[in-house]
Formats: structure tokens, sequence, C-alpha cells
DNA sequence: TTTATTTGCGCAAACGTGTGCACAAAATCC
DNA sequence: GGATTTTGTGCACACGTTTGCGCAAATAAA
């Protein structure tokens, strides 16, 4: 594409045509205390007739910093990260800031890559959803070392001191195992993320409270993790395959993410299994109408618009605090148990 | 946050390390002809070692590119939109862009504005679905008589001599309609988006083609158009129930996008209404699992991901070409129609 | 050996902004 | 009226790269 000469005016063209020198139409459009009230009104006068926009590339050149932020999760088309993402632009865009987007599908290594390329593009600041193989932090600790503010969401960790938003996992899952206990269920099995996840962690321990506090023993096969966090169908179905395997088969399958829900949903419709007579099925989603379903769908669901613009919003603070930030938050959102017929006994 | 001193190393620094010239270690990182093989393996040597990566920023100032491309759809929580972009960012990240997205929310002044912030960034393409209430394309024309490519994807225009990548609108809406003719339906109503929409016209064809072909007069109180594209419910129960006030009331809905379709399956759900007893329902819809719904429901499914990676592959095809594009082509990709039982007769 | 060519490198300017400093003119103070 | 402060502006450089041009040394041609 051979590129028409931009017709965009810079400061330099508005000096020459006013007869001043640059640094006082730049110091005029910053309201400098130095400029007299006439100039400034001059040169915004025809800045504004001129339409005028300073270059974004060079005041990010000269002050090292972008008004962009950068975002990574492990995939964008999964109704809650879509959601998240919705949450996130509209703050970015009401706090004049980009968003740029990278997706780690779930590998460490892909991660590890994006964050390079962010750094090299010098975002202003990360949001941050750990993808399920993520173990090695070096890289995100380095980026922080060097000054780029992080505001870990939804899958955190604690290796670096920093903002945090979260949902209550640990309370959604145990009101919904609560749920499936009161139901009549008793052996409730749980297919849930990579292990090291601190939503694994946390969900399956609002889930081993549930079981604890009606002296429910645990049965360490009834629970199964997708190393891949769901994101192959063929994952999920070997969970479903090995539960139902067993000899004392669960009654009950508590899903841990939207991708999981919806697979195990769907695996448990191929195989033509009646839900919830030969077994009942809830779990976390964002799906937009889970009262749809055939049955309609019990789910624990996230205020992930909500988490997307309180992350944005803290991140923003600590890039633009004049001052090092040293005490930071743990924002905990509430979540809300839907129930519908998937979770309860006919 | 007070930024910690950057330890990026620049040109300038390898420079006064090895006693060069910036100009020289410029060089020969970019394998001039005009440096010694000894010198450059020197200087790509130190390079290497200290890891170094050229200031993106400062590239960008320098040339005018900025090797991002700016992404605009009406909203990100949409099966449809969301597995495009994730189709989009895997060809930008393969071929070094990121991708800025912003939202028009299905808005006319929304899509100006991020037009104007995406011009201000200096993004060197775009990647456009138009906002259901376009119909001024003033800054887009401006914008591309500025030199920047720009592809249409889904909603497209033919204000601007450029490439489209589309679906067979025509084809899949034509097909899905003859379909339900076949199955015995006869008042086939239409539920679609804005009127102005190039989608709504295209499947708006097909489906009068079907009609026509089966010598089904056209009830044109049987097309309800949703003017916001369906973001709200209640624009889409009206059309509903406006269908269902009239005395010869339609025995099938062929709803013309992913959201129009969940909405109104959500909204005969609410009413009570049996599916396809008293209603028969189908239409475009890229939700993953159709066959969930209660009952599963028929869907005309788009290349969404294909779709992004076509049109992402065209724009920096253009970004990237040395000479002016003149001939511009039309991509057209296969629907699929899968037929469940949302849109069969019992 | 002299002249012409090639080879390898550095100087300086440019992209568009922002800012420390100098400096002249105006205003204020003794 | 001279000394001092205030006010308003411009010069020059920096951010990190890239590139046209010039120039010396090395090589080739005459």
């Amino acid at each position: 594409m051979s590129r028409v000469k931009k017709d965009s005016i810079t400061i330099t063209d508005i000096a020459k045509a006013l007869n001043l020198s640059s640094s006082t139409v730049s110091r005029s459009l910053r309201d400098s205390y130095q400029i007299s009230d006439e100039t400034k009104q001059l040169v915004k006068d025809y800045a504004e007739k001129n339409n005028y926009h300073p270059n974004l590339v060079a005041q990010s050149l000269r002050s090292n910093k972008s008004q962009s932020i950068g975002l990574m999760i492990c995939s964008v088309p999964n109704n809650f990260f879509a959601e998240v993402i919705s949450g996130i632009e509209s703050i970015a865009y009401s706090k004049g800031y980009h968003l740029i987007i990278t997706q780690s599908h779930e590998s460490q290594e892909r991660e590890a890559k994006n964050l390079e390329h962010l750094m090299w593009r010098s975002v202003d600041g990360l949001l941050i959803s750990l993808s399920s193989e993520t173990t090695d932090m070096s890289n995100l600790k380095k980026m922080h070392e060097q000054g780029v503010p992080i505001v870990f969401f939804d899958r955190v960790s604690d290796c670096i001191n920093t903002h945090q938003v979260v949902v209550d996992n640990s309370g959604g899952a145990y009101e919904l195992t609560k749920h499936f206990i009161e139901s009549g269920y008793k052996r409730i099995a749980h297919i849930t993320s990579s292990p090291d996840l601190s939503i694994t962690l946390e969900r399956k321990e609002g889930y081993l409270k549930a079981l604890a506090e009606f002296n429910i023993p645990v049965n360490e096969n009834y629970i199964k993790y997708c190393l891949h966090g769901g994101m192959l169908l063929d994952e999920i179905a070997e969970c479903v395959d090995a539960l139902f395997d067993m000899e004392e088969r669960p009654d009950a399958i508590f899903t841990a993410s939207d991708r999981i829900t919806i697979g195990t949903f769907a695996i448990l419709h191929k195989r033509n299994i009646k839900i919830p007579d030969d077994i009942a099925i809830a779990g976390f989603s964002n799906f937009s109408s889970p009262e749809l379903f055939n049955p309609s769908l019990t789910t624990i669901h996230q205020p992930a618009f909500e988490m997307g613009k309180v992350a944005a919003e803290l991140l923003i603070e600590l890039i633009e605090s004049k001052r090092p930030v040293t005490a930071f938050s743990k924002k905990i959102l509430p979540t809300k148990l839907n129930i519908r017929k998937s979770s309860v006994k006919i």
C-alpha cells in the first residue's frame, strides 16, 4: 500500500504558521503557566481549527508511556473471558487507554512469548489471568521488577505483590455443593482445571468444606483434573468416562469452569445419559441462557464484566499513581448460584 | 507507579560498548550490505548476548508504521465475534502485529470516536464490521483516503473499494428457509437486524428466494427488524410478541444473527411456547453447543475463526504491499446448516 | 606509479514531543 | 534612575531508530 502522505498537522506546523517556536506551542497546548494567556488562546484556537491531535507515538517515545494496556487471557471465545474483555474495554476506553489482547491458549510457552512482545510494545501495564500450564513466574517477575504494573484477575498468583481481582470461588463452590447435598446427592464428583491454578484450589476448597460439613467422606477419585483447562473436548470426555467406569458411580458432577461445564453437559448428552436422573450436573458458567438447555442448567454465575472493570480500574490507578504503591488489595466479587433443573431430583 | 529504570539496552549502548557508531550498529542488525561480515557478527553477538530488542515505539515514529492493527466490532461477548477475534489474533500474532480492539456497541457515534482514536494511534490498518446504526461512512472514507488500508468483514459496505470477507449469507438463508418449507412450514417469519446492514439484505434475499421458489407469497409483516441488532432482549421480545399478535400467526421463525437467535429462543421459552409444535425456530448462530438446547436448535453456522484469519491475512497483505493495490477481492465463505429438532415437525 | 573504483564506516539529520536553560523585555522595588 | 525580580519566549537537546551522504582506506584498473 503506497501510503498517502498523512495530512495531519504537527506542533511544528503550528509554530511555523503562527511564527512561534515549537516549545511555545507545546507549552501552550499543555497549559503551561509560563505562557501568556493570549498566546495560549491563539495556539489553541489554531490547533482546534486545524484539527490538530498530538502524535501518540512521538509522545510515547518521549514519555516512555504508551497509553495502552496489555491483556493476557487463555482464550477469547469463552463466555467468561469475552465478558471480562468487554468490561476492561469499557474502562480503558473512558480513560484513554487502548487494549492490546493476547491469548495464551493455556500454553506457558505462548504466554511467555506474548509477555515479551507486550514488553517490547512498552505497554503501561498488564492485566493477566494465568494459563493453566504456568508454573514458572520468572518472566512475570522480571516484567514487574522493570516497573510494569500488573493486576491479576481470575487466575491469580501470590508470586508478585500486587492487586488481585477474583470472585468468591470457595464460597460459590461451597454453595453449589451444599445445594447438591441438600437435594439428596451424596456422591458428588468434581471435574476441574489444572491443579496448579488458584481457582482450582479455591473451588476445590469450597467443595471439600461442604462435604465435610455434611460428613460426607471425600473420594479423591471423584476429583478429575483437565490439565488444559478443558480446551479440548476429549480431555473432558476422558474425565467423564473415568467417572462412569467407577464401581461406585457418582450421582452428581460439579464442574469448575465455563468450558468444562458446557463440555461435560455436551458429553453427557452425547452418551445419552439422563440429567438429572442418571446424574446431576452443575458448575461455573457464564453462558447467557442456561435456562434453554435440556434440562435447564444450574450454574454459578460470575460477574465477569464487573471483574474486568474493577481490574482495569485498579491497573490504571497503579499506572497513574505518582508515588509507588505499596498497599495492595484483593477484591473478591460475589458469585450467584442459579438453581435450575439439572441439579434437582425429580 | 514510580517507574524503575528499564534495563533494556539500545543501539547507542551497543555502539558505545563496541566503539562503533550507532549507524553501523543499526545497519549491522538490519544486515546491510554496507557493513563487513566481521562487524556484523560482532554486533549481532553482542546484541544477542545482552538481550537487545529494538524499541518498537522509536521504530514506529521513524517509519510511521506501528505494527498494530485496529479492530472494530459491535461487541466482544458474542459467540460469532469472539471467534472472529481469535482468528484475527492468530494471524496477527504470527505476523508480528498487535491487535487493538474497540467495540461500537452498535452505535454510530461510538464507532466514529473509536475510529478517531485508532487513527491517532496510527494503526497500520483496520478490520471492521459495521455497527447496525452506521449510515454515514465519511469518517471511514477519510481514513481510507489518508492511506489506512481497510478490510471489511461480516457487515460490509461498498462505499470503499477494498477487500471484503463475508459468508454466503444469501445461500445460508436460502438453505434454511427451504428446509423450513420442505419440513411443512408455510408461514415463515424473519427476525433480523437493522435493514441497512449488508448481512440483513443478503439474508433476506436468500429467504425471499426460497419463498419465491416454492410460490409462497411474501408477507411483509412477517419480517421484523431489530434496529439495535438485538443488543437488548426487549427489542427482540417486541418482535416476537408482534408476530404472535397477528391474526395469521407464523408457524416458523428464521432468525438472522447469533444474538437474535438465542434471544428469540429464550423469549419463546419464557412465554412457554412449545418448539417446534407451536412454532419452529432456527437461524444464524455460532453457539458452540446448540444440540444442548431444549429442543436442540437448528442453526446456520458461520466459519467465524476462518473469517477472522482470512480478513487479517488480506489486511496484512495490503499493509505490506510495496505497490498500491487496485484489484480487490470479495471472499465468500460457506455456511453450514445443522438441522436439529427446533425446526422439524414431529 | 597514478587514477578510478570499491569497501567500510561515521556524521548528521529526521520522525514529533517535551523540557531545562538562557535571555531579552517588562515590571517592580529602593 | 539604577538594581532586581518577574514574565514570556526561543534554543537546543533528548527519546531510539533509520538513512542520505561524505570520506578515508583498501583494492582494482590503467
